[in-house]
DNA sequence: TGGTGTGAATGCCTTCACAGCG
DNA sequence: CGCTGTGAAGGCATTCACACCA
């Protein structure tokens, strides 16, 4: 067992391996090494086994991995045998369709609570949850014990409600408003740009296109 | 200049240096330092001067960058000068966010066509856009000189979808579906996985638990 | 003086390569 | 013999630190 710090993409891939997984054990696939679990993540080999490594021995020298103990120690390593709850703060579109994902639930994610600003809005049922107003958050934040707060409201709120799960306590802020948040380091903050995502290609594009005329340019 | 490879992170971090720069120039704020723009973005200053040194000198010693000028270069290197078309595949919840989206237009990304294989949705109005059968989308790929596709359907279809996106000739995919896809490698795909960005915050969350308990029994 | 631009140092992550095991 | 586990090497990316400039 090597001890040293965890990789954040190691975090990452675990989850990509125990998708793939809990995949292969559908199929009743039982052993697995890690040059057919590389191929099928888009990985390669020795990164499958050096993530692996992080936490301890999992495989057998010659066969490969035992797919079903495989998933259920990264279960337990990423602390899928628990589940977390969580409140959504903005009831967009965005937030709406968070909580209309029906996968949460199964990977120990429950949705609890949903707040919004807009009066119209509060009183409407979102699945198994009741859209609550702002006010309501503090309390409804401890009464629930819930421990992760996602963001989905417009940038310009995106501090103040995020001030507000910091001092109701939450553990963790998933942030999909495009903005830079300030709050203290022991709350871990996750950020999320659906926007930007989409326009980091256009830097792809934009690039493509340059070495493109810059090709142009020497033939002829 | 230095014409060294550019990090992927770098580009990631011009984007929010733009947005930061963008709203320094509605605020009338001239000039800005790579401190105080570190400072607005959570991110260092010799990170912020070592990102803009792969694409030039835009600062002067002493007094550090014009807001406006700096603006313009970022928006010109990001490519954000040129408009390019988007189809998005799969009109569900977050399809529907996506179309929805107001910021794309002004960011020069515009979603021109939205497919579904559904055929209740198929006709339906979303924004600018009417929601097409999947069968149309090779023609109107082409016609409408889409260059990215989105796909935001389950992850048994997105495969195909991508397959479909290939064939058709997009030049880069989004990809929300959670799973692996094969395509092409001058094909660009970035995958982004809502439901992994909140479950990443559960191994945050168990890890935390861990040294609580570990410190527990090492103090009784 | 205040702040940029940039080599050099550091640290982190991935890939290599192979000993050792079943 | 096939495949894991893991030091060691290599490659990137971030941070440091300072010469240089307005």
């Amino acid at each position: 067992m090597n001890s040293k710090k965890v990789p954040e993409g190691t975090i990452t891939r675990l989850f990509i391996y125990l998708r793939e997984l809990t995949e292969l054990a559908r199929l009743n696939i039982r052993t697995i090494s890690s040059a057919e679990l590389g191929e099928r993540t888009n990985l390669s080999d020795a990164q499958v086994r050096k993530d692996l490594g992080y936490f301890g021995q999992f495989g057998t020298s010659g066969s490969g991995y035992q797919t079903e103990e495989l998933k259920n120690a990264l279960e337990k390593i990423l602390g899928k045998d628990k589940t977390w709850n969580v409140a959504i703060v903005g009831v967009g579109h965005l937030g709406s369709a968070l909580l209309t994902y029906p996968g949460f639930k199964e990977r120990g994610l429950n949705i609890v609570a949903a707040f919004d600003a807009d009066a119209r809005k509060i009183g409407k049922q979102a699945k198994e949850v009741t859209v609550q107003s702002i006010d309501e958050l503090p309390g409804t934040i401890s009464d629930k014990k819930i421990v992760i707060g996602v963001i989905a409201v417009p940038a310009k709120q995106a501090q103040e409600v995020a001030d507000k799960l910091v001092k109701a306590k939450v553990e963790c802020i998933l942030n999909f408003a495009p903005t830079a948040l300030t709050v203290p380091e022991q709350v871990k903050v996750k950020d999320v740009d659906l926007s930007r995502e989409l326009e980091t290609l256009s830097y792809f594009l934009a690039n493509k296109e340059r070495t493109r005329q810059l090709i142009d340019q020497q033939t002829s």
